[in-house]
DNA sequence: GTCTATAGGCGGATAGAC
DNA sequence: GTCTATCCGCCTATAGAC
């Protein structure tokens, strides 16, 4: 019996050691020109231990690529904690901002992994579905309770709003360093964040035509 | 020497076959999943004729990616004339939303050409470049231009303000169609727009503290 | 469970006839 | 310029020993 466990223990940890190779893999190479070879290689494995650890090189695949998602980048605001959301609407925002935007740059596996989900998405989607399911609407959800929960902020539509302050921030972390796009569309990461921030605290004295907010859940 | 124009409109011909069949398998399969053998039988031509066009792979992907950006995708406002530029901005800038929405929207080729180049853009950075130089820039230069001409709009960054238009719906476009999130985070792209516009178009009487807008010129 | 060795196929790229 | 035929390497996946 204690064989047992010592050759499960050792069988986790060749686990594990592949869904490192992979990553490393699969983020460099993207899915297509991933090598099972040099997966196996890489974990210090052999390519015939890949094979009984995952069915084929697709299951492998999801197994990372979920993985990844559900623990290494669960939410865009992964590396700030929840009391960030508290104080004052522009602090915060401004907060929040930045950090995404610091973590995203120069993130080359953070890049990686956002442009394998993207372009894999037409041929995985329910890859691209379980990305939107952890990481996007944690955020979104999150960033959502904030806006709500800050009587100062009169938002006509919180929702909307949660996607324009994100949809604004991602669009920038594409261009400006997914797609190499920072010496041709210069653009200062604080002013942006400076407008989006003024647009969202000062303009929004609109008529509120919605459901009450006060007892709104987000997704 | 008539024989050698013949055969001159002929290797063209064959050229452009070979361009579109490989259209077809690079936006179908991604760049490395895609075979020679499948664009040449595609094309109606040889695998020796396609190599006698093209130096190799990666020679062809090039060339093909930079003719769809400079012609079928030159703008993400492809599909909207120079004149739609003039009138109201509520009125503009919804008309605008919306086409672009509207575009791309079920065009699963325009989508699988994002993909790729999104896909990519670690691997081939200068054609990520040239999407960024071609398509990005000339939206978002016109976008820049217009919000400068009307009075009305007392934007304190123009640019920045731009960003926050075409990065919303881009995000949008991205989240919605590109990794199939519509059922997951449901959004209307009409209360998109909407809030966008009223963020934009109201939100605006705030300090102009930049260089005089009047003669500016954008990217 | 893990290994070595190998099967079997498809990949990119080319030689040489016409 | 274009074709047919072919080279050779790397790919995914498996068989069988330990």
């Amino acid at each position: 019996m204690k064989r047992t466990n010592v050759e499960r223990e050792l069988s986790v940890e060749k686990k594990e050691a592949i869904l490192e190779g992979a990553m490393k893999e699969f983020l460099a190479q993207g899915y297509a020109a991933a090598s099972m070879d040099r997966i196996a290689t890489a974990a210090g494995v052999s390519k015939a231990t890949v094979y009984s650890h995952f069915r084929d090189k697709e299951n492998l695949f999801s197994a990372l690529v979920e993985q990844l998602v559900q623990k290494k980048f669960h939410s865009i605001f992964g590396c700030v904690d929840s009391q960030a959301f508290e104080g004052e609407p522009k602090i915060v925002l401004r907060q929040l901002a930045t950090n995404m935007l610091n973590m995203a740059r120069g993130d080359e596996q953070f890049l990686n992994f956002m442009r394998l989900v993207i372009g894999e998405s037409g041929r995985f989607p329910s890859l691209a579905q379980a990305f939107i399911r952890n990481v996007e609407k944690s955020a979104f959800s999150k960033l959502c309770h904030y806006l709500a929960s800050r009587p100062e902020l009169i938002l006509s539509d919180v929702e909307a709003t949660a996607r324009i302050f994100i949809g604004t921030l991602v669009h920038y972390i594409i261009v400006q360093y997914m797609l190499h796009g920072g010496d041709i569309l210069p653009m200062e990461s604080d002013r942006l964040i400076d407008n989006l921030i003024k647009l969202i605290c000062n303009g929004s004295k609109i008529e509120n035509h919605g459901e009450s907010s006060s007892t709104q859940h987000y997704p």
